[in-house]
DNA sequence: TTCCACACTGCGGATGACCACAATTGAGAC
DNA sequence: GTCTCAATTGTGGTCATCCGCAGTGTGGAA
């Protein structure tokens, strides 16, 4: 765990000083990095904020450590700088999920912003993935029955249904049932349904009564 | 509905011609229009397939064209084919949610590959769209009364909670209940659930049963 | 005015879900 | 060898769901 920060990837100093000078005067925490291998051999999976990646640098190109970064299943948004792109870096770099593309010079401001709403964007991936990390976590305490048992009770079917498909009886359906909702913390079929597929609004609204009898 | 298009919007003819044939050695089919007014006259919000838009056209702009699609919400793939975009222009067009964006002079397979693969991509979105559309429309079959109940059946809540909190008697609610399921076309309050809320993968086997009593 | 959709209600029964109490068996851990 | 855990089963009972049958009242459309 640790705070979002921003961090600057560059091999030029003057630049990494200007950015995080840059970064201050609008409260956004940073942290610099003078070379894509310096950064990558800091890098862990469960880092906060977002990532400002130049494309040229001397070592590693931005676009490499791009590419490592993927491999190692990193969701941190990536911004590139590049003082030089063409269009085909840019469109395979966002196609492949870069948040941003800049070319320098660039507006100060419209960087800052591009990054703001990249951190906005990274902490509300951080939430969802988050509920869902925690309901995988609780899944995994299921013992290889409930399991079986539970995919049978989200097909809608009979515990007496489910007795006769697994070829026990229905009082240990009703075990095994109870202990996945006990393990997935949930009271009824209906919540574990929605647990394990999120979703959609509903339409009208809830408890408002209008008429009585 | 029609059948899946390629819809090739340039104002050179001798590029429209081009890429028809070029369309049509590789069996995608295809049609032309010779500017974005044309093509914004005609298009329909049920067409299937996606466009192939120039940016640089003696009226209307490929960029504004998309923009009036957007607007219409249009959901088709867009690619664009420019001959002196520049970086800004297609991180902006890519990041309002065009396909891709090609350079000229572009590689024919290279622009066939990306045109097949959008129209994958709108087949597989209208397909899912098609489902959610059904589901919304079966949802309009409700009466308020029911959608209400329906909403706190979704909420776990047992009929005679739904009951207390709407003033009505348990026996008007289970009505209502068996309505839903009946006009949803579902069986349980499970399957509603899941109806309402497509989601996740079941991670065990289903019915696979190992050992016997 | 008549017809119909919608909302509402009661009764009684069949079926399913849930639970406490009580136990057995087999596999791997200590 | 004892312990723990997963999986299994039965009994008996309570609560919830689901359903058919039968009926009331209201507001809008024909």
């Amino acid at each position: 765990m640790s705070t979002p920060l921003a961090h600057i990837v560059d091999d030029d100093e003057a630049i990494r000083d200007a950015l995080t000078w840059l970064f201050r005067t609008r409260e956004v925490a940073s942290a610099e990095w003078s070379s894509a291998e310096e950064f990558l051999a800091a890098w862990q999976p469960d880092w906060h904020g977002c990532i400002v990646l130049d494309i040229r640098m001397r070592e590693m190109s931005g676009l490499e450590c791009f590419d490592v970064l993927q491999e190692r299943g990193n969701t941190l948004p990536v911004i590139f700088l590049t003082g030089h792109g063409d269009v085909p870096m840019a469109v395979g770099a966002l196609k492949k999920g870069a948040f941003d593309f800049l070319e320098k010079p660039f507006d100060d401001n419209a960087l800052v912003d591009v990054v703001i709403r990249a951190l906005a964007s990274d902490a509300k991936r951080q939430a969802s993935q988050a509920t869902q990390a925690s309901v995988t976590h609780h899944l995994a305490l299921l013992t290889p029955r409930e399991q079986e048992v539970m995919n049978l009770v989200l097909a809608g079917k009979f515990n007496k249904v489910i007795a006769d498909e697994l070829n026990i009886s229905m009082r240990t359906v009703e075990v095994h049932r109870a202990r996945v909702f006990e393990k997935m913390g949930v009271r009824s079929a209906v919540e574990l349904a929605q647990l394990l597929a999120p979703g959609r609004d509903k339409g009208a609204g809830g408890t408002g009564n209008s008429g009585e009898h």
